[in-house]
DNA sequence: GCTAATTTATACGACTCCTGAACTAAGTCA
DNA sequence: TGACTTAGTTCAGGAGTCGTATAAATTAGC
């Protein structure tokens, strides 16, 4: 039971003994090969620095979970010695598994070891939102799916449109889906009763951000944030490589954040960005109706199309920029992401927000870049929070089922 | 060379080998001691989740470094069995140093190990702003003070107000002081010639809020924001207990951040909030003019002390209630911490900003809380981030010297 | 075609570290 | 005085990494 009785940032941690440092050996050679590239032993112990015999020793154990495979040796540049057996990942037999909840609809991503999509589907729910057991009975139908490829699952997360408490796994309050202290994480796993599956539930918006650092329109960055647009409006911060929390896991709610003056809000003040650029602002701005039933993103996309929504837009976008410029200040991100309802919109918001972050201090100012993973970005980033402990040495691979 | 070929967040480590192990316990145990509270080895088992053998040596490596004294077993409450010796931390043998440099003014703090005081200085620089010689002969006489008391230096970290590259150890561009592309950690380290002496660079803000985390008003919070008024106005900010950077180190620099309409800027633009909460303008709004020579925080006293103040400053008022919901609704920061010339005029601000941040989503809104470690924040948080390696783990205790 | 150089991979011994159990030490309580 | 309880140490066992030595597989050169 190790605890540590102050509160202590992600670099301090607490007690550890030798097999974490297996475990953690093990997380950097399989984050060398995470991308499906075949390497040689020789290879990996030159790229992590570890020693050659350690290589050894973790490649065995890995082939032995049946986590790699050694490709036959496809030498192609000369090269002096003896050529080096190459090995890679065979994502086959493990998953992760991302559902995102949301009021009409909910998508699924399965992800295998290697970050793979196996599969992506996204359905509306028949009448109004959800509730607990729908999810339930969606995570075992896609549980079952899995197992019947012979994978097994690593973990499950759970995207969910709200205020979340992710060491309790628990969703706080989630409006839109009328879900209030929800423990989600711990009813799934029960209910699913699958040893050995992690159980975790985020707040989309981090999910889609944590998606786009790892395979999308922003990969590779450390500090970026995603901002999408539905009905309402909100961000996920990804800060130094990890999801931005804040004290009560309300860093990112910036709906409410005010960027102007009049346009009133359903919360009752003024100003806030979302009355001004979530899809009352674009109504107000176009005078276009929402149809019935229609999802946000099919309604920008016909505001898009109107012929002369550039300038009708231009109060949206002024709100836009006025809360990006303040959210880039505060936070240096090298890439704003727009998602959501945002991405018909990018032609006009893309160059307005890059416009004004370029004045920026010094060197290349923040990038605007619309999402590349669409609709599919929370469901994919909460199958890579599935496989996340995995990859950052936080739990070792389950023995062969 | 452990080198990971991707970049990582700060819970994604490179390899390691058993000795970090032993590094990582000891840390824990360190913070257990750190307060100065004086424990048996059965306690520390018992806190960090240990193995008592395993505390038993580590205490034993600890009292061989001469950084562990028995106490005394001063027994108080009863017990039943065999009393434990108690053991405490013994600072004096180690140090951080910490050197705040700024414009007119450079602060030196140096704490002992387990973070108290030993002594600070402040002193006014004898004309115009320093160059980095001076610097580092204020570094060598004090490391020269130090070693005069019979302890070394753990690390010297130099807080400076300007745009910093912590990983190169650079100083980018710090426009008041004139420097620019200024290697500075490593000019100190070569001119010091100290070895096994860690020298840093960090901003100014962010040393401040490190403190303040650490050892002042906001103690025990991971999740903060410091603002900091000079004639400027900067923020640092503590996320998840680890200073925020963003992706080229500018996060926190929010003086530019548009918070109002009218009131034009040295930048050029308008309505930034230095324009409107810095010392111009106070200025502006009190038509209180600044005294030659004068410093921001006695400036900013005379404001506070004027009859009218809190009508005059209204304004000022505004644009820190603008711009302290937009970082809070970002950020979600637990505390809002305020600094320098902000704190003559907290009993202004304060009840402003709680009353604007109390509209809050759920729970308790952010506290908003004067700096009480006031001029020494910065310099004690470079003296803390000396001591911050050996506290989390990355780095042993140096042989008896 | 043979040999030397080069590179890969494994085997092995040395070393570090944590752990649990056994054991000794030092008290309290009856 | 003796039973009980808690603290601290010792020791064997297991897990890990590392460097070196060794075997294996090629290429380069003669």
């Amino acid at each position: 039971m190790p605890l540590d009785p102050r509160p202590a940032g992600p670099r301090t941690q607490g007690p550890a003994a030798t097999d974490e440092v297996r475990r953690r050996n093990t997380a950097v050679l399989l984050r060398l090969l995470r991308d499906g590239s075949a390497r040689s032993r020789a290879d990996l112990a030159r790229l992590s620095g570890l020693a050659k015999a350690t290589v050894g020793a973790i490649v065995g154990d890995l082939e032995e979970l049946g986590v790699i495979l050694e490709a036959p040796a496809a030498r192609d540049e000369p090269g002096r010695g003896r050529p080096g057996t190459l090995v890679r990942l065979d994502g086959r037999r493990h998953a992760g598994i991302g559902i995102e909840v949301n009021v009409d609809y909910v998508a699924v991503t399965v992800l295998d070891l290697t970050g793979a999509e196996l599969w992506f589907e996204r359905t509306a729910w028949g009448a109004g939102p959800p509730g607990t057991e729908q999810v339930l009975r969606l995570a075992r139908e896609h549980l079952d799916r899995l197992h019947a490829t012979g994978a097994s699952a690593l973990g499950l997360t759970v995207a969910v449109p709200g205020l979340i408490d992710r060491s309790l796994g628990q969703v706080v309050d989630a409006p839109n889906l009328g879900w209030h202290a929800e423990p989600l994480a711990d009813r799934l796993a029960a209910g699913l009763s699958s040893p050995g599956l992690v159980v975790a539930v985020d707040n989309d918006a981090n999910c889609a951000a944590r998606a786009e650092s790892l395979q999308g329109v922003a990969v590779g960055e450390t500090d970026l944030v995603y901002l999408t647009g539905t009905v309402g409006l909100g961000a996920g911060v990804i800060a130094g490589g990890e999801v931005l929390r804040g004290s009560r896991g309300l860093a990112g709610e910036v709906g409410h954040l005010r960027v102007g003056t009049d346009q009133p809000c359903a919360c009752g003040r003024t100003g806030c960005w979302e009355a001004l650029a979530g899809q009352r602002g674009l109504v107000a701005a176009t005078g276009l109706e929402v149809a019935a039933g229609e999802d946000p993103v099919a309604y920008a996309a016909r505001v898009a199309a109107l012929p002369d929504a550039a300038t009708l837009l231009e109060p949206v976008v002024a709100a836009m920029v006025r809360g990006v410029t303040g959210l880039a200040l505060g936070l240096d991100p090298a890439v704003v992401v727009l998602g959501g309802a945002f991405v018909p919109l990018a032609d006009v918001l893309v160059p307005a927000l890059e416009q004004a972050l370029g004045a920026g201090f010094t060197g290349p100012g923040t990038r605007v870049a619309p999402s590349s993973l669409g609709l599919h970005a929370a469901s994919v980033g909460a199958a890579l929070d599935a496989l996340d402990a995995t990859y950052a040495g936080r739990r070792s691979l389950p023995r062969a089922g």
